[in-house]
DNA sequence: ATGCGGACCTGTTAGC
DNA sequence: TGCTAACAGGTCCGCA
């Protein structure tokens, strides 16, 4: 499942082939994710065409003239364009159906994804309006984060996991980031000095960089839009490393579950 | 306001 | 080899 650079590198796989395409219909064939899938999708995006795609944090957003579609991809979630006459495999659930003979198919075994319709602005809907910046924006910094952590007693991975703070960081990268920043996982957020958030600040937005250019990470059933695997896994320092090498100082990697999520890290460089 | 744990699902992998 | 349990990239929600 998708973190930002995966959902980034959606993104920039379904432009060419959505982008000012027309919409001929919906076909639903499980409507039950996360939420159920409004009928208002079909009724109001058919015969439109899509004047927008963009992403804010992990949601994907589609603008026709009568509103908007809000598509997140969950932990499983997949697009791909294909011709419209493949026939489905299981698991996918909804093909958005295209008048150049395309259609963006949408797989998610899971079903932890959702696909919403929205009239209105789609940055106040209640699932987007409390989101944090950007972190590949200037709007994202060391001072807002700094400030924002004053008090704050969880630990830093789950504090920069948090998309009111910031969105974006997922499980893996937030690992990574830590890892490069020096900084132990479980540290209190409002215990962290400014030069040290400067670092964190640092590392996240070059790891998101790093992973972007690269096409995304492929772990289990990542893969890009045309169905290439994503290049970044290979450089990943901690994830899926335990017990292997830290790659600076040689110690063994700890792997420990902290907030139900898989961690690793260096007990040596992080602190 | 913050923090925590449970919930939503199925496929893959690890362990016996 | 086969069965079962643990685990997986997310994040919302209700409760303390």
């Amino acid at each position: 499942m998708p973190e930002l650079p995966e959902v980034e590198t959606t993104l920039r796989g379904i432009i060419p082939h959505m982008l000012h395409k027309k919409i001929k219909c919906f076909i639903i064939r499980n409507p039950n994710l996360r939420w159920p899938i409004p009928s208002e999708i079909n009724l109001n995006m058919s015969n439109q065409i899509i004047s927008s795609i963009t992403r804010r944090g992990k949601y994907l957003l589609f603008e026709t003239r009568n509103g908007y579609m809000i598509l997140h991809l969950g932990m499983s979630g997949r697009l791909h364009i294909v011709p419209t006459a493949t026939p489905p495999k299981p698991h996918d659930h909804v093909d958005i159906i295209l008048s150049n003979d395309l259609c963006c198919r949408y797989y998610d075994p899971r079903r932890f994804g959702c696909m919403l319709w929205t009239d209105s602005d789609p940055l106040q809907h209640k699932l987007l309006k409390k989101l944090g910046p950007e972190p590949l924006t200037e709007e994202f910094n060391t001072v807002y984060i700094y400030q924002a952590s004053r008090e704050r007693k969880v630990g830093i991975k789950q504090f920069i996991m948090n998309s009111q703070i910031v969105v974006g960081v997922g499980n893996i990268y937030a690992n990574e980031a830590l890892f490069f920043a020096g900084i132990h996982p479980s540290r209190q957020a409002g215990r962290i000095s400014y030069q040290r958030y400067e670092k964190l600040v640092a590392a996240i937005k070059q790891v998101l960089t790093l992973a972007i250019a690269d096409g995304g990470t492929t772990l289990r059933d990542f893969f890009t839009i045309d169905g290439q695997p994503g290049y970044f896994k290979q450089s990943l320092a901690v994830y899926g490393r335990a017990e292997e090498p830290c790659v600076k100082c040689k110690r063994k990697l700890i792997q420990k579950n902290i907030n139900q999520r898989t961690t690793v890290f260096c007990s040596q460089c992080q602190r």
